[in-house]
DNA sequence: GCTGGAAACTACGCGGGTGTAAGACGCTAC
DNA sequence: GTAGCGTCTTACACCCGCGTAGTTTCCAGC
């Protein structure tokens, strides 16, 4: 699964977001595949399962009402100072920094917190995107002894 | 205090907005004064506390990254559906619906929340409005046993 | 080589939000 | 009545984000 990538129409289907916001995240450095960026018209972009998480945050961010342009500071932050995997606990973004918390930590933030909190429970967003590449594959064809892997590129 | 009013420019300033923002959410029904609306070229309108305190909460969500049409949700429903004083203890943002929160129903929804939450902490918004308003008077004369409440028309 | 499909690219437009500046208006003091 | 001040109104511009649609390019299959 580590080595699996996804076109940028599959990525964009997979987080249910159009792909013009895709590609405008990308244009604008937002998220760019890490796999294989775009080279030109007729290119292929290759988003990997991890551009797919921050796709997905993302979109879950903007869904919560949240400005694009505050987004990007975060991600800008967290590209800096948060080394662990993002699928972590929650996310806790308070202005413009961003801490990863467990449950008690959580609520330790809470109670010294002085401005607006925005929390991000990230326990469902792996879920959310294995159901999706899961809805987006063919049936599978069952090999001897082996399964396809989602978004392998056998697509 | 109950009946003191501010104009446009004040409210904008106790609120540290701009006269722009301040016209636009009028003009777009997202805070319209509450003592006397505009009539025309050089009328006044006149804002009361409480609507300063709402201006407040939306520069407060502002400027945590909230987008101004989300905010605009966040109103309508509170107009709807929540009673009490927007001063009480936490403001809770779930989707586009709003709850008001102690320090322990807080826990209980961050305990059982499943999307992104936005929480603001309303313990400092007041404070932070009767500071601005202090700044902005003058001097204040010492009367005979009375001082002047903030935001009088004698200013 | 040709065709068709997929995907990136480009262009234009729209709505939202806000900055800047000038004009219009109301009110008060002289 | 006039001047000055404060305030609302109007106009224009700009930026951002994204929808729509056409163009260009790449790739696989025939």
């Amino acid at each position: 699964m580590k080595n699996e990538t996804f076109s940028g129409t599959q990525a964009a289907k997979v987080v249910a977001i159009s792909y013009r916001q895709l590609d405008y995240w990308a244009r604008t450095d937002l998220v760019r595949p890490s796999g294989t960026d775009a080279t030109g018209s007729g290119s292929r972009r290759e988003y990997t399962y991890r551009d797919l998480l921050e796709l997905k945050v993302i979109k879950n961010l903007l869904d919560a009402g949240i400005k694009l342009e505050s987004i990007r500071d975060v991600f800008a932050y967290m590209r800096e100072h948060v080394d662990t995997d993002i699928s972590s606990a929650h996310l806790v973004i308070s202005g413009s920094s961003v801490v990863l918390c467990n449950g008690e930590e959580l609520i330790d933030v809470l109670r010294h917190g002085q401005g607006v909190l925005n929390i991000l429970p990230m326990s469902g967003v792996r879920d959310e995107i294995d159901r999706h590449i899961i809805e987006m594959r063919p049936e599978p064809i069952v090999l001897q002894g082996e399964r396809e892997t989602p978004g392998s590129k056998a697509v």
